[in-house]
DNA sequence: TTTATTATTGCGAATATGCGCAATAACGAT
DNA sequence: ATCGTTATTGCGCATATTCGCAATAATAAA
């Protein structure tokens, strides 16, 4: 029962708790990774019919603004969402193979530390995606020229 | 005439360079920043009348391809163009009062470098965008407390 | 349990972005 | 200066995402 602490959390705040969202959630943790907006109503259609896929896309947007999932935009503007995860992480993604890393916060950490000291900036991103090549596909890469 | 250079890379290159080209250039130039399709296509279509929207759109997306501009999405997914500047750089953007503060590539670079040394992942994203608070609103919000 | 409040949904229309194809025009070669 | 090749455009149609509004239903209070 991943999503009771999310619905005490949104009640807390004022607002409900609906079978939509629950499926909505359900859905992201059942892709367990990124989805995107069609991937999710594609679950959650089955689960309650007759759900509109503007739900979805506002049910997203408005768990981004409660810090209950993620957001980022990947190559070809696709936008995917996931859970946000209790340890902070980001994601390399190959541009060759599609293929994901995680990437712990932790690398990253510092260079949020020098933002903040230098330009007194703090920054709220919480999920960054980097794209490149992987070690495999460089080295592809490398043997075919 | 700062798009001869762009114009020769095409040509170099096997493309064309057309009138449409040259006032999407000029309207990145004269915007000097941050710049959505739509308010490229509203500079280009007074000079160009009877210039169709999906250009601006294709062309956005080739000189993205070509290495003439960057782009990066911002929050409500919006998507910016900007041109490639000389020296690379990224962007902090205050989420209170959507002020734009410059990053150069400095400070990112030790990063990258750590993703290649641990990860074997060489990042190709050459633009990067945080949101975040600004020094001035980071005091506003802790005062108002 | 019933009721009242109002956040949320579903629908259809509006907007943003991308695509296919025939017509056009940029540019290298003559 | 003219010609031929073919990259590029404009158009209108697909798809993705958002919006307005009346109808519905999740909570809190009685």
């Amino acid at each position: 029962m991943k999503d009771d602490s999310t619905a005490t959390l949104l009640r807390d705040r004022g607002f409900r708790f609906t079978p939509q969202r629950h499926f909505i959630l359900e859905a992201l943790q059942n892709a367990d990774g990124h989805s995107t907006p069609e991937q999710i109503f594609d679950h959650v259609r089955f689960k309650a019919p007759g759900m509109s896929l503007a739900t979805v896309y506002r049910n997203l947007d408005f768990m981004l603004k409660q810090g209950v999932v993620t957001t980022a935009t990947v190559q070809n503007n696709q936008v995917i969402y996931e859970l946000k995860s209790p340890e902070q992480h980001h994601h390399l993604i190959c541009q060759d193979c599609n293929g994901s890393i995680e990437l712990p916060h932790e690398l990253v950490d510092p260079l949020f530390a020098r933002i903040q000291s230098e330009h007194g900036f703090k920054v709220c991103t919480d999920h960054l995606v980097f794209f490149g090549l992987c070690a495999e596909c460089q080295q592809a890469k490398t043997v075919a020229l």
